[in-house]
DNA sequence: CTGAAAGCGCTAACAG
DNA sequence: CTGTTAGCGCTTTCAG
């Protein structure tokens, strides 16, 4: 900046005003400036702006680990987030800062806003450690969470609407006259939960009874499905649905039950959830619960931004519907 | 710092040379000073340290997207690489900042750079923009390329040994009896065009005709499977086997030859190639050619810290293997 | 061992 | 319209 006022013979205040379009500078001068920056290809240090505006154009997001199975970013449904996330970002201007954190230390999460590196803090799924994101929360770090919204919750939450996702997809199986529907998904995490409670609530306004031995605590991990499916055998119970918490592990149960010389839709009819790409793709294509990723960037990154221009933060649920397809005809 | 500095009656000077652990500071004052700054859970501005000290602790991790088909991110394959490349960075001390950009205007990939907000670019895939990628590097932006290494080429790539992928997976549908084998992938892409040069070398070392009927140019994206099974069925080409450049490419054109009837591996053996994680738990579970991506993500980091410390940027090509599971046999 | 002072690259009053 | 000056939060000579 220095060199450029220099050599267009003006103070670097004039420069700095010049880039920064200030219409208290001569049309004259500014357009030399802009010639000359654009020539010696300068661009603007953003860190020492930032120093000197006390701003700040960058948001952390963070996706929690298993720490023991490294891999917790082993679903698309969270690709396709993140990609949602640096779209929303990018729009409003701000820069995307990415880390993964051992989902056991999620308070860690808050350590670039801490630095002073980002304005907050987006968390792509709560995993059950609801204590600590409300001691985030209570630290005043501007903090939205992709999850379910739970009861004496000091953090912001976005997410779809899990209690009606869970209903209509259990809705739909029943109108299908399907009623021995399994459930998979770990119930332990709110999310899931919350679906479990829909599939409940379908279940008992139809007069089907609800029966335990059909909800088995699926991982989301790859081999979740096949695990849930051999876990169901085992059992013995009969079944002929099954309402699978993500997509993934929709589409590992239907390959499961293939090998078990079960048929689907024919044999069991199979709904995923999150309406991932693939889904349509699949054989056969997936009928699933849809979440609107693309609005659920663009809600996480105004819910943060609210925060932090000290609006309260308002947790948002975002509406699911049914994509019907071939695996539940 | 200034607080923490009063607080302890000490000058900032102090405060600094204390939190950066120097031995230049009485071991007493040192933990006062360690103690306050932790009841007041201060920590350090990682802008105004990098600013004095003209350092900086970020990478920009920067994913080209087709403009029109709005998801280049659609791939697991690039959801692993990102993962791969958090954790190198992370072990390094690096910060993480993910962007996409317009695989037509590659070059603003070096925006983050010349902002100063990071210390290089790492950019996943070349799609074909071998110009602008030698231009930035031309520049003298520290620049790493996951892709495969071309003549005249500026820039460092870091990329799997595709030629030699190319002929794993060719020779292994050639040993199991095939031969005619069908190629799926687009030859435009470097890594693409290299990996057939591997598959056609396998053929003629075997005495089989390379016939260009087989060989389509299917998209990365998700309806590339069904689109080429397609046009296969289209052109009237027999095929008994399928070489397929992407694990989902692989997956997608099973469920599309199942569609048709035709059992894998028992018409058809498909091979893919990343080996990304779903691959073992598809069905039938898919041969393929694994990308060691563990392994790029730090071949990548370090490459890139060696440019920044004044290094020739040295491209490297890791080995791939091949996994065989059932697809193919 | 510690403090005073200068300065990283930029912006914003405040005076011209 | 433009320049001077001060200072964002930190580190580091250079003197004690």
């Amino acid at each position: 900046m220095a060199d450029i006022a220099r050599l267009a013979g003006v103070s670097t205040s004039t420069v700095s005003r010049a880039l920064a379009g200030s219409k208290l500078v001569n049309e004259e001068t500014r357009s030399r400036i802009m010639e000359l920056a654009r020539s010696l290809k300068y661009t603007i240090n953003v860190g020492a702006q930032n120093l000197r505006l006390k701003q700040n154009r960058s948001v952390a997001v963070v996706v929690p680990t298993d720490a023991k199975v490294h891999q917790s970013l082993t679903d698309p449904f969270f690709l396709s987030m993140i990609g949602s996330l640096a779209d929303a970002l990018t729009e409003q201007g701000f820069d995307m800062l990415l880390s993964r954190v051992d989902a056991e230390q999620l308070d860690a999460a808050a350590t670039p806003f801490d630095t002073g590196r980002v304005i907050g803090i987006i968390l792509i799924g709560q995993w059950g450690h609801h204590d600590q994101l409300n001691e985030m929360a209570a630290r005043h770090v501007p903090l939205v969470v992709w999850g379910a919204q739970m009861p004496q919750q000091l953090y912001c939450t976005v997410g779809g609407d899990n209690q009606s996702g869970g209903k209509l997809a259990t809705e739909h199986l029943l109108a299908s006259g399907r009623r021995r529907i399994a459930f998979l998904g770990d119930t332990r995490l709110p999310e899931v939960e919350q679906r479990y409670r829909g599939y409940c609530s379908a279940l008992q306004s139809a007069g089907v009874d609800v029966d335990p031995a059909l909800c088995v605590a699926a991982s989301f991990l790859p081999e979740g499905g096949r695990l849930a499916v051999a876990e169901l055998a085992q059992r013995g119970v009969q079944f002929d649905a099954v309402f699978a918490c993500s997509d993934l592990l929709g589409m590992m149960t239907i390959n499961a039950l293939r090998e078990q010389g079960r048929s689907v839709p024919d044999d069991v009819a199979v709904v995923g959830y999150d309406d991932i790409e693939l889904s349509s793709y699949f054989h056969p294509p997936l009928t699933t619960v849809r979440q609107p990723v693309r609005e659920a960037g663009r809600a996480m990154v105004a819910a943060l931004l609210a925060q932090t221009e000290g609006q309260a933060a308002r947790s948002v649920e975002l509406p699911t519907s049914l994509i019907q397809r071939a695996s539940s005809r």
